[in-house]
DNA sequence: ATCTGGCAGATTTTT
DNA sequence: TCTGCCAGAT
């Protein structure tokens, strides 16, 4: 890798960092500088895509300092992915100007900022919480509700509304009146009271992240100065996954950015929508294309799976879009035999050995890892979890259903959570011999924290002392992993002291909301209690606690955006996907975004006790079409 | 105590 | 679509 400079490069000499190949098209999107819609299939390097924008644009000054760029992802892991990448290939000086958010922290950041200047009725109190949308709270507000006024209708037009669609369509699915005067329904007139006693009943204000971000577009629109001040700072916005984007958020967007100057890049892919039962749009670059004049661009690599799969992939495809471009496929196979086969099994029993067997003899035979396959599942990942578990521990592999809870959270959750994070890093610190990369990552972490400047060689040693004191003192309180809970605690705590509990909070304003804080805290210490329940060193404690050597077990919702070497899905039945013929569009895409996740191989099972396959069937029709075998395992 | 009808949730993100 | 939960009835 070359040395990052922070001096700028001309456009036509910037090249592309540390990849092997752009391919032209996408090449175009990076140096454009007109708004684009991005549409692409799996594997063709879309995160990638945005990084190489962004460093180029910054690099070459095409987005000149001080004006920023703006990054948005939905989820947290996404948009922390994308700093990384930019991080890595750009100047500090640089990569500072790239901000990557989720869609709910900018319109948090926008409410926080300046919500106080809403107009009364819809000016939430400054101490507001953040409320999961939970459909009893939706059901007992309505219950409790009085009479409407008559010209709206009775109690029975309340008590005929469905709670999801009270939220969807009549809370959050307009643009909020500026005078807060609500629609002609008797709908209307209850979400305006929800809105009402929302932000003006009691002593604390609960919104949710959609009403949120209806606040920030309402004020934007209300407040020209701030919707300008946005306007000047950032020259270009990002949007990834924009197939998932929701009407609240494209309207957020629109009120800030539509005719303005700054240069919109979004991408996704139509084919991989899943979201649409949770309030995606349905056409979302059909309306960015006409809202912004985006021009449609698409990509036709394919740098993730094999040719062979590459071709299953595009008849996939083309059942959800006739017109889909045929991929291609920038990978070599490197397997033996099938890349696709579906499994019929007798018993989930049988499943489960079958698997764990083949997951053994692969594992030796391509020289994999437990993290190079991913047993995906459609839903309830704990109920297939519980019955493969005892199965594969036989054979020594270990399975991370990601989605369990430890303590209040989920597992998948906590390992993202900063504290969580930098716990970790300490205690991997305290248990390596030979430091390094975990050194100084963890220098750079605490330097973060205590807000020392990277270019301040004395405040940068002064820290890389007070860590090694700390580090060996840790070391010699707790040479060995510690089991009892207490002795677990006990570490946690003396980690955080160490950290400064308030700098955490104060770097992390998640942490400010509500016990998020101690919630976290108190999964991470049950999780490493049980990490070092039967671990010989620190090292292996550690590698539990993050699933290092377990074959990781989630839904198809979860995998999305991952990739696997084996993509084994367990259970294609009408059972598992009770919902596709109410929505054979979005189940098709489920399947697609299974299948897509493999780079080499992909296995479905069907055990008949499980259910039938009629309603599934053309998914089967679909696999058969493209040559995929079937076969009888017992 | 037990039965029965009705109904919601299942696939999810987010500070 | 199927399961599990709750309320109200028996």
């Amino acid at each position: 890798m070359t040395a990052l400079v922070s001096r700028l490069v001309h456009a036509k000499d910037w090249q592309p960092i540390d990849v092997e190949e752009l391919e032209p098209n996408a090449l175009d999107v990076v140096r454009s500088t007109d708004n684009r819609s991005v549409v692409a299939g799996p594997g063709a390097g879309k995160t990638e895509l945005l990084a190489q924008r962004a460093s180029y644009l910054l690099q070459t000054g095409t987005s000149p300092s001080p004006r920023r760029i703006l990054a948005i992802s939905f989820k947290r892991d996404a948009a922390t992915n994308l700093a990384a990448r930019v991080r890595l290939r750009c100047h500090r000086d640089h990569a500072g100007r790239f901000d990557s958010l989720t869609f709910d922290a900018f319109a948090k950041g926008l409410v926080d900022r300046f919500g106080q200047a809403l107009p009364d009725v819809w000016r939430p109190k400054a101490n507001y919480r953040i409320m999961m949308p939970n459909l009893q709270k939706y059901n007992g507000f309505l219950r409790d509700l009085g009479e409407p006024p008559s010209q709206v209708g009775g109690r029975a037009d309340i008590m005929a509304l469905n709670t999801r669609t009270f939220e969807r369509i009549h809370l959050i699915g307009q643009p909020l009146p500026v005078d807060g005067r609500s629609g002609p329904t008797a709908a209307d007139w209850a979400a305006e009271q929800f809105w009402h006693s929302a932000l003006h009943e009691g002593n604390t204000t609960d919104l949710s992240f959609p009403m949120i971000g209806r606040l920030a577009e309402l004020m934007l629109r209300l407040n020209p100065f701030a919707r300008d001040m946005l306007r000047l700072t950032y020259s270009h916005l990002f949007m990834d996954e924009f197939q998932d984007t929701t009407q609240v958020q494209y309207d957020l967007v629109k009120a800030i950015f539509l005719g303005s100057g700054t240069v919109v890049t979004a991408v996704g892919d139509v084919k991989q929508q899943i979201m649409r039962w949770a309030n995606a749009i349905d056409a979302p670059f059909d309306l960015l294309e006409a809202d912004f004049e985006a021009k449609s661009t698409q990509l036709f690599n394919n740098y993730r799976s094999s040719p062979e799969l590459t071709r299953v992939q595009h008849i996939l495809a083309r059942a959800l879009d006739a017109d889909a471009a045929n991929p291609v496929s920038k990978t070599k196979g490197t397997i033996e035999g099938d890349s696709c086969a579906i499994w019929n099994v007798s018993s989930p029993e049988v499943e489960a050995a079958q698997l764990a067997d083949h997951v053994v003899d692969s594992m030796v035979e391509n020289d994999l890892a437990p993290r190079d396959f991913v047993l995906l599942v459609r839903q309830k990942a704990a109920d297939y979890a519980n019955t493969l578990e005892p199965v594969f521990a036989k054979r020594g592999l270990a399975i991370c259903n990601e989605a369990a809870y430890t303590g209040s959270i989920t597992l998948q959750d906590l390992l993202t959570e900063e504290v969580s994070r930098a716990l970790v890093r300490v205690l991997r610190v305290a248990s390596s011999d030979r430091a390094g990369a975990c050194w100084s990552e963890c220098q750079q972490a605490l330097s973060s924290l205590r807000g020392a400047d990277p270019d301040d060689d004395t405040a940068q040693a002064r820290l890389s002392r007070e860590l090694d004191y700390f580090i060996n003192q840790l070391r010699s309180s707790y040479p060995e992993p510690v089991r009892r809970e207490d002795h677990v605690q006990a570490v946690v705590a003396t980690v955080y002291d160490f950290l400064d509990r308030d700098r955490l909070i104060f770097a992390h304003p998640a942490y400010r909301q509500g016990d998020w804080f101690d919630r976290v805290i108190e999964g991470a210490t049950k999780h490493l209690c049980e990490s070092a329940a039967d671990a010989n060193d620190w090292t292996e404690a550690l590698d539990v606690y993050e699933g290092k050597h377990a074959i990781p077990l989630m839904t198809i919702h979860k995998s999305k955006g991952l990739e696997y070497h084996t993509v084994i899905f367990i259970g294609l039945d009408d059972q598992a996907w009770w919902s596709f013929t109410n929505d054979p569009v979005e189940g098709t895409a489920g399947f697609f975004v299974a299948f897509s996740r493999a780079k080499q191989r992909v296995v479905f099972t069907y055990c008949p006790s499980r259910g039938s396959r009629k309603k599934v069937a053309p998914l089967y029709g679909l696999l058969k079409s493209a040559g995929v075998k079937s076969v009888n395992l017992g």
